[in-house]
RNA sequence: GGGCGGUUGGCGCAGUUGGUAGCGCACCACUUUGACAUAGUGGGGGUCACUGGUUCGAGUCCAGUACCGCCCA
């Protein structure tokens, strides 16, 4: 910093404003330069610890990445600020399928596969994406200044993480809680693995529901000839195995035991009775198919029967015995066309009803999934699922806003095994290895040489990788170094909170907890916040595709990473679960950024250079202790409001503060206590230490939300020696409030200070009377000590109401026209003369005494009750009192002037 | 189908334990006064979705209805 972009000193800077771009740059490249963001562990401090949830390498920073990071980033600066030991984990998940999938595109391009390379040379390839494109999110991070342990950014593929998987992995598998099941998984056919149920999104879709006729094998003496079997998916009839009927369905009670002939393929099928058929569905009649089904598959379970599979991973119509000729190798859309066509041409079709239902998609790639009968590794999740309900039921583990508890119980309570295979090559191959000589499997922390059984060097490892949330399940202790016991592990572990959004509560939230408890008998965190999601401004989901998603650098290259963090701030924590993205609002905070810039300037250049001196306590003005009181007032709304995650109150408190009363009030009068002389003393000295004192404290206040602006002017702000040492305004203690500089009086009576002031602006401007002209404004006052604290606050209403003021002079009473209002025991009037337009201010009057009617007859109504007065606790009876008073005093001067005025 | 949110001035939202409905933007009028026109000052604008209940008193508590949205099946 030299004295030249000090823009206090540099009047050219001021007229463009508070210059974010560069006061940013300057500040980034300061705090990594001195290293400001390394972990610094405090042994015998309070801890508190975070882990990021870690985005995709493939990913870019989006809006809900951009609020949750700053959340945490709050209370992240905060906690250090306040002398918290602090740990905030950063860092990326490998991203399985996405990953995979990006490389993929790119080897098309050249007109190539992962196959044509082979597994090695394609994993190779993809670490050469990671190294040149895996770190994008993490450096977009730093534009938002948010404050990582960025000495320690993990990564899911690194070496140590990777052992940790194994080492869990082997610990579950040797429990017996890893298993090798042969049943119906969700199958992306194009990115040909399964995944988990959570990974599939249901949507919408237009089809169609087919009501095949099913031939009866004996068609029984005047009976039907057939049964008709509705379905939606015609494609897979070659895969039946039964029809399946309710057992109480009266229509089809006689059928059961018997035969159909399925159409087409000829094959002879039971008619089954199963109570998982709904009667109300389609014609009551299903058909069942176990392979491709997985309600099917369990029926199928339940009646013994076989699960032929007749689809292939990429949808096409496989070349079995199951599969008549015509259709083999045929797209499973293109099949269900021509199988209709066909069922139609033989009059087998009875019926094509439009239909609407929720379809499976493919979470990364939107194909349709198609359910598939293959071997897949599952995690048993019943044993899993106590520990991980009872620590949320027992309050060990809690969610902020709390109606998620109940979000994350109920998946808990119904969960099913899960599926942690995946088809892919990218990821942390599964640990376990078979014995080619002996048959011998098992899992293995390392590779084995050799089989523990036979000796054999011939082991095969399993081909396919973990699911990717395996992994990041183990990411707040994995991080940390477990299973090594390191001394982030002894500190901090658990971690204090964890925020994410609501939709990743059993995708990753849950994962953490059972995982946790399990390997490490811990909870993983204590808190688990739960932030809105950002909408488009119309109230719709942003989505990439869709094309309407914002781009958060973009907002901060726009209006700052400031002005951006406020706006997240203020959308808070227990609010709405869905808040939208409205650009003037960060127009708006952009003004609140320049706002203390400019407020800035101004006290900097009020102030004296050197150390500042202590407050004397025994020299305050009524402005200073009020501003004084005010702030410190501030400090405890916003000690409560980070104890309880309100956000939202964090942002408007600090706004209002700092708008309202600092730089409306306080600021306008330090001008004028600067002028005065007060008591014989220049009052200059005092009044600058106040506004160093509170404005130096302010800017501490203010750090963990907008660390960049605050910093700059921090950073030259005259300040006691031993924050002059700190490396940065983020090391600095957070300022608390300190109850002797709670003053109710200097509230109240500076309360009485402003109302005087305003009733003179609105007199000035109600009346029209320009903002050149000279007025003179009369207080008389009946009680003695409000009438002393007018007279002393004599130059405060001069100044700020640009008006002479007189007490009690009957000067004026005589002029035709006076504008008289009251407030507490004071009448303040105002000799208007010729200054006004008579009419124009009897249409005005008339208007104020319309509005006073109103509110007069809304208390009225509640004070003449009876029951109220009787009832009521007697300091809201009293308070009533006043405000009918008030009132009627209003209505009464408003009544005398429209006499004066004919 | 089950669970959960939301509905307050034109727009976006606040409203802690029930006690004359607030804020920001937009709007109208006045002001370029030496921190700031990205500003200052004043003003207009709402029967708090609807129905019923509890209460002296309901935006706030209870029950139901409607609409919008999210999650799970």
């Amino acid at each position: 910093m030299t004295d030249a972009d000090s823009p206090a000193k540099n009047p050219e800077a001021n007229k463009s404003g508070y210059p974010f771009a560069e006061v940013e740059s300057k500040w980034t490249k300061f705090w990594f330069d001195r290293e400001v963001f390394d972990l610094d562990i405090q042994p015998d401090q309070p801890r508190f610890s975070a882990a990021l949830p870690p985005p995709n390498i493939t990913g870019n920073l989006h809006m809900g990445h951009a609020l949750n990071g700053t959340l945490q980033d709050v209370l992240t600066r905060f906690k250090r600020m306040q002398g918290y030991s602090t740990l905030w984990q950063p860092g990326t998940d490998h991203a399985g399928i996405a990953t995979q999938m990006v490389v993929e595109r790119q080897l098309a391009q050249e007109g190539k596969n992962r196959r044509d390379l082979g597994r090695e040379p394609f994993i190779a390839q993809v670490w050469k994406w990671r190294e040149k494109y895996g770190n994008q999110i993490m450096n977009q991070y730093k534009r938002l200044g948010v404050s990582f342990n960025w000495d320690r950014v993990a990564f899911t593929m690194d070496p140590s993480y990777v052992k940790a998987i194994y080492k869990a992995f082997t610990i579950l598998y040797n429990e017996g809680l890893i298993y090798r099941g042969n049943r119906v998984t969700n199958w992306c056919p194009r990115c040909l693995t399964s995944v988990s149920d959570l990974e599939v999104q249901h949507e919408e879709i237009k089809g169609n529901l087919y009501c095949i006729r099913y031939a009866l094998e004996d068609v029984p003496a005047g009976g039907p000839d057939h049964i008709t079997v509705a379905t939606t998916r015609p494609e897979s009839m070659f895969g039946d195995v039964a029809v399946a009927v309710h057992p109480k369905d009266e229509r089809y009670k006689k059928f059961i035991g018997r035969r159909v002939i399925l159409p087409i393929a000829q094959r002879k099928i039971p008619v089954i009775a199963d109570t998982y058929v709904d009667r109300e569905f389609g014609t009551g009649a299903l058909k069942i198919t176990p392979g491709h089904d997985m309600n099917d598959w369990e029926v199928g379970q339940r009646h013994a029967l076989p699960s032929p599979v007749v689809i292939d991973g990429e949808g096409k119509l496989l070349h079995n015995e199951f599969v008549p000729r015509k259709y083999r190798g045929m797209e499973r859309f293109a099949a269900r066309e021509a199988i209709a066509a066909d069922l139609n041409a033989k009059g087998m079709m009875e019926e094509v009803r439009d239909y609407v239902h929720g379809i499976a998609h493919c979470d990364r790639c939107n194909a349709i999934i198609e359910p598939q009968l293959s071997d897949q590794w599952y995690l048993r999740m019943d044993e899993l699922a106590k520990p991980a309900i009872k620590c949320v039921e027992d309050g060990e583990v809690t969610f902020i806003p709390e109606r998620y508890t109940a979000t994350y119980l109920d998946w808990m309570k119904n969960i099913r095994d899960w599926n942690i295979s995946r088809q892919l090559w990218w990821g942390q191959r599964i640990p376990v290895w078979t014995c080619s000589s002996c048959g011998t499997m098992d899992a293995f922390e390392d590779t084995p040489n050799s089989c523990t059984k036979c000796g054999s060097k011939l082991m095969e490892q399993d081909p396919d990788v973990l699911d990717t949330w395996f992994s990041s399940g183990l990411w707040p202790f994995a991080t940390l170094g477990w299973p090594k016991p390191t001394l982030e592990m002894t500190i901090f572990y658990p971690t204090s909170i964890l925020s994410t959004a609501r939709e990743i509560i059993n995708l990753w939230v849950s994962r953490m907890i059972f995982l946790s408890l399990k390997l490490l008998h811990k909870i993983p965190f204590k808190q688990v916040l739960i932030h809105p999601v950002i909408q488009t401004a119309d109230g719709k989901r942003m989505s990439k595709s869709k094309g309407n998603a914002v781009d958060p650098l973009e907002m901060i290259e726009k209006y700052g990473a400031d002005a951006n963090r406020f706006w997240f701030t203020s959308l808070g924590i227990k609010g709405d679960q869905d808040v939208r993205f409205r650009e003037p609002k960060l127009e708006d905070y952009k003004r609140f950024v320049n706002k203390l810039w400019n407020a800035g300037n101004f006290v900097l250049a009020q102030l004296p250079s050197g150390p500042p001196r202590d407050l004397d306590r025994n020299h305050l003005t009524l402005a200073d202790k009020w501003i004084l009181h005010r702030y410190h007032s501030l400090l405890k709304t916003l000690d409560d409001a980070y104890a309880n995650y309100d956000f939202h109150l964090i942002a408007k408190e600090l706004y209002d503060f700092v708008w309202r009363d600092f730089c409306d009030w306080y600021i306008e009068i330090a001008k004028i206590q600067m002028q005065q002389k007060e008591n014989g003393n220049d009052s200059k000295d005092q009044t600058r230490n106040v506004l160093q004192a509170v404005f130096e404290s302010l800017l501490r206040a203010i750090h963990p939300v907008m660390p960049f602006v605050t910093e700059e002017l921090w950073s030259r702000t005259p300040k006691s020696p031993l924050f002059s040492k700190l490396r940065s305004i983020m090391f600095a203690p957070y300022p608390r409030a300190v109850p002797t500089f709670h003053d109710e009086a200097a509230e109240s009576q500076m309360d009485l200070v402003i109302r005087v002031i305003r009733s003179v602006r609105n007199i000035r401007q109600v009346y029209g009377i320009p903002a050149g002209t000279e007025i003179t404004t009369n207080l008389s006052v009946n009680e003695q000590t409000e009438r002393e604290l007018l007279v002393r606050s004599k130059h405060y209403i001069e100044r700020l109401a640009k008006t002479q003021v007189t007490m009690d002079s009957t000067n004026g009473d005589s002029k035709a026209h006076t504008a008289t209002d009251s407030i507490s025991n004071t009448t303040i009037k105002v000799p208007l003369d010729a200054l006004i337009d008579v009419e124009k201010t009897k249409d005005k009057l008339t208007q104020r005494k319309q509005s006073i009617e109103k509110e007069l007859l809304k208390v009225e109504q509640v004070f003449n009750n009876e029951e109220f007065k009787s009832k009521a606790p007697p300091d809201k009876v009293d308070v009533m009192q006043t405000q009918l008073d008030d009132l009627n005093k209003q209505m009464s001067h408003i009544k005398e002037q429209l006499k004066v005025l004919g």
